[in-house]
DNA sequence: TCCACTCGCACATTTGAATAGT
DNA sequence: AACTATTCAAATGTGCGAGTGG
């Protein structure tokens, strides 16, 4: 049974974090970044209302009510291991844990350098992220969130077998965090069975409204995933959170495929794509219309990578988030199938960020690799933009393959006044060169500079109920789909928390919120 | 001309309502 | 009346390829 069956009263919901400021050498005024810099969300408490220009301020976005005093560890991820400021909550116990479920499918496309269709309606992640968690305490509630933030400071282009820069990256756009469905849910929920992430959409949309995540084209990005105890999503407190990352869900945005060993390997394990694969009609039909519409040479190279790489099965697994099927690999790819460690990285750990000056040499930065041992401690420099996963071969290192050592687990908190702390992985396991995060990457500091919610007041004190602070969800009759909710309808929270200092600005919008309104309360 | 991007298409899967059977 | 199983249509998720625009 999935998740959602057992609280279907919670819908998936989408938040939104207000983008941090800029540090001093992001790049502003020159080239074509200035263009889109949105300077005005810059500006605490206006940043959103660019993107809603057409809206009435008045309904614009909700913004519910003052979430959490708290935030996640912002981006960007320079690079794996990079120190990153605290979530302002406490850490959860060392022994909280995550797993990346179909970790063997994502070492399939992380080979080659996994590609994301990104679209303006939104497109799913494939492979779907689909973690286990361990450690949490079975009675305790847990919120878990995902987002998704660039990993570099770079364009990227694709240039005949290979991607390669092309330029400095986009800045930075809001960013936004998926809030698992089932949140708020007793950890004994969380642990019980691998959750699925796999309603994610991206997009490229910087307007959308839909709560998916908006990323640019040609970048890399990396999707985190963070678990917050907390009584329920609109919590004023959070008792502790972890984030993790995986390095091999590392990947880069596309409008359409770049790499044609992409396209077959998400043809052939993609369930959605079957009518693709060599024996669909859809694949046969095409290549008769093919035929008779290109030049024989195409067709001529399509075959010979058939031939080469596409005639045996790739794995044997499940690959998908459909919570505990096989999936149907009918086929015929030969991507070679690396044998990587696939430790997660706990990126929780963290001291504000010190000044540039402060950064050290990386080079004096000690050696890291995966596979560490549980618990392992490294004292490692801050604002270090070494990425965590160093330049390597094409394919992964053999290692052996230990999940328990692949968890990673955190000692005690440091006093957050000392040198910083990081648990970081023993051992690296090398990307493709190509999707290496080059070591002299600008960095991207992250500044905990404050900022407003909307609106200067909450008339509604401390009740942040929908009751108490929201307005009821609007949405045309014609617009009620058949699955029984408003499109296009949004959940308004007209008051909200003055500035009290630094906060997390989740933001909630479309048919998620409404369900998680009118679906069965709040707890 | 190149290339990133959008859009419509056909196909496969998923979902949920309607119906039948127990 | 309640529950389960089956059927079917609509919704949704795919990659492809033509067309567009910078």
């Amino acid at each position: 049974m999935y998740h959602s069956d057992i609280f279907q009263q919670y819908g998936p919901s989408y938040g939104v974090r207000p983008p941090r400021s800029l540090p001093p050498n992001y790049p502003t005024a020159t080239g074509h970044h200035e263009a889109y810099r949105y300077p005005e969300l810059d500006v605490p408490g206006q940043r959103y209302d660019s993107l809603f220009s057409t809206l009435d301020p008045s309904q614009r976005i909700l913004g519910a009510a003052p979430l959490t005093p708290l935030s996640l560890p912002p981006g960007p991820t320079l690079g794996f291991g990079q120190p990153h400021p605290p979530c302002e909550a406490p850490r959860l116990p060392g022994n909280v844990k995550m797993t990346l479920e179909n970790k063997e499918l994502w070492k399939q496309f992380h080979a080659i350098g996994t590609e994301m269709i990104i679209t303006k309606s939104g497109r799913r992640m494939f492979p779907q992220s689909k973690v286990s968690v361990t450690g949490l305490e079975p009675d305790g509630k847990y919120l878990l969130l995902a987002d998704i933030v660039p990993v570099d400071n770079s364009r990227y282009k694709w240039q005949e077998d290979h991607w390669e820069e092309s330029g400095r990256a986009e800045p930075r756009l809001p960013e936004r965090v998926y809030i698992h469905p089932d949140s708020p849910a007793p950890g004994s929920h969380w642990m019980k069975q691998p959750i699925s992430f796999h309603k994610i959409k991206l997009t490229n949309n910087t307007l959308d409204q839909m709560g998916h995540i908006i990323l640019h084209s040609m970048h890399r990005y990396q999707p985190r995933f963070h678990i917050v105890r907390a009584q329920d999503v609109f919590s004023r407190r959070w008792g502790g959170c972890s984030s993790f990352t995986f390095p091999e869900t590392l990947f880069l945005t596309v409008t359409a495929y770049q790499n044609e060993k992409i396209t077959q390997l998400k043809i052939q394990t993609n369930p959605f794509a079957k009518g693709f694969r060599e024996d669909g009609l859809k694949k046969k039909r095409d290549r008769i219309t093919r035929v008779k519409r290109k030049a024989p040479s195409a067709d001529h190279e399509q075959d010979s990578f058939q031939a080469a790489e596409c005639k045996r099965p790739l794995y044997g697994g499940p690959c998908d988030s459909t919570l505990g099927e096989e999936l149907d690999i009918g086929g015929s790819l030969a991507i070679p199938l690396p044998s990587p460690d696939c430790a997660f990285h706990l990126i929780t750990p963290p001291t504000p960020a010190p000044p540039a000056s402060e950064v050290p040499d990386p080079s004096s930065i000690p050696p890291m690799t995966a596979n560490q041992d549980q618990g392992t401690t490294l004292e490692v420099p801050q604002q270090n933009t070494e990425p965590f996963l160093e330049t390597g071969g094409q394919s992964y290192p053999e290692q052996p393959v230990d999940r328990a050592s692949s968890i990673f687990s955190c000692p005690p908190e440091s006093p957050v006044s000392q040198l910083q702390s990081v648990c970081v992985p023993r051992s690296l396991h090398p990307f493709p060169p190509s999707f290496a995060v080059p070591l002299d990457s600008p960095q991207l500091t992250d500044s905990q500079s404050d900022f407003r919610l909307y609106g200067p007041d909450h008339p509604c004190g401390a009740e942040f109920t929908p009751s108490a602070c929201a307005v009821a969800p609007t949405g045309r009759s014609e617009d009620v789909s058949a699955r029984g909710y408003h499109m296009n309808s949004e959940i308004r929270f007209p008051h909200f928390l003055a500035n009290t200092g630094p906060k997390l600005g989740l933001q909630f919008s479309g048919p998620q919120l409404q369900r998680l309104y009118t679906g069965g309360g709040w707890m």
